[in-house]
DNA sequence: GTGAGTGCAAACGATTTGCACGGTG
DNA sequence: CACCGTGCAAATCGTTTGCACTCAC
C-alpha cells in the first residue's frame, strides 16, 4: 500500500497520520493476519522501524477506536489486531493456541441481529470458536507448540 | 442447590468434592450470572465461606476442565465464569463495560457448523457483542461507570 | 495412608499511567 | 507554534508457578 493512501486513511478517520501510525497500520494491511502487541513491535522492529512497544500500544488503540483496525480477544491476556477488509471470526486451538481465521456466514458485518426483546444497539460481533486443529487432532503435538499466532 | 448434588456432580466429573469446590460451583449455580475470580473472591468472602484468590483460579479451571462451568471471556485480562444451564452469549457495552447476557440463537450449544473447507473440530463457540447498552445510549454516563459485570 | 487439592509467596506477562520531548498540521 | 502523539520509567492488574501443608477417599 502506498504512504499516500495510508496518509490519506488516517486524516480521514481524524487522526493525524504519523510515521508510526503509518508503520503500524500499513504493517498489518500488508502483512495480513493477525498479531499481538509483541508481535508488532518485533516485526516492526525487523522492517528497521523500531517502535517502543507503549507507542504500538497508543498506536492500535487509537487505530482501533478509529475504525481501521479489528481487535479480536482470542483468550485472556491475548488481544490480537488486523486490518483484514474481510469480515471474519477467529478458531482457537485448545491445545496449541493456534488462531485461524474463519470466514463468516454472513456478509460482511455479521451476526448482528439485535437479539429481541433486549434494547442493545450492538455495532460489532466476534464469534470464538474452540477445539482442536488439524494438527493436534492428530495427535502430532498434544501439548506443546506455542507458536501462538501468526496466520492468515 | 443441595450440598449432596453438588457433590454427586463433582464426583461425575471426576473430581474430588473439597468444601472449596462446592462453595464456587455452588454460588455460580445459585447466584447465577457471570463472575471475575476476584468477583467470586469477594461473594465468598462475603458469604462467609472465604477462599484464596489461588484456590478460586484452581477451581473455576478444573470445574472449567470438567465442563462444569463455562469460560467467557469478554476482554483482555476480563475472564468470566458461570454456571447457567441455558447456553448463551454475551454482550459487551462499549462505554460502562456492562456484561449483558444474550440468548443464542440456535438451540443449546449454538454456531457449531463446521466451517467449509477447513478441517476443523469445533467444540465450542462463543460471540461476544460489542456496542452501547441502554443506559449509556440515553447518555446517562456516557464514560463512567465501571462495575464491570454482575448480570443474569 | 496416599495422593489430590489448597493456598502462601513470589514470579510473570500483558496493559496502563504520568509526564517530558518532538513532530504534525 | 500549538497541540497531538511518542515513548521512557514505573506502577498496575490478572494470572501462573513452585512448593509445603491438609483433607477427601
Amino acid at each position: 500500500m502506498q504512504t499516500d493512501e495510508l496518509h490519506t486513511r488516517l486524516r480521514e478517520s481524524g487522526l493525524r497520520a504519523t510515521r508510526q501510525r503509518s508503520a503500524v497500520f500499513g504493517l498489518l494491511r500488508d502483512a495480513g493476519g493477525h498479531h499481538s502487541v509483541d508481535d508488532l513491535v518485533g516485526l516492526l522492529a525487523e522492517s528497521g522501524d523500531p517502535l517502543s512497544r507503549m507507542t504500538v500500544y497508543n498506536v492500535v488503540s487509537d487505530l482501533t477506536g478509529a475504525g481501521l483496525l479489528m481487535q479480536a480477544d482470542v483468550g485472556p491476556g491475548r488481544a490480537l489486531y488486523e486490518a483484514s477488509e474481510t469480515w471474519h471470526h477467529h478458531f482457537v486451538c485448545r491445545s496449541c493456541g493456534i488462531v485461524i481465521d474463519v470466514p463468516c456466514a454472513r456478509s460482511t458485518k455479521p451476526c448482528l441481529e439485535t437479539p429481541p426483546g433486549l434494547d442493545l444497539s450492538v455495532d460489532e460481533a466476534q464469534v470464538i470458536y474452540r477445539g482442536l486443529c488439524p494438527a493436534c487432532r492428530a495427535g502430532a503435538h498434544p501439548l506443546e507448540e506455542r507458536s501462538s499466532e501468526r496466520h492468515t
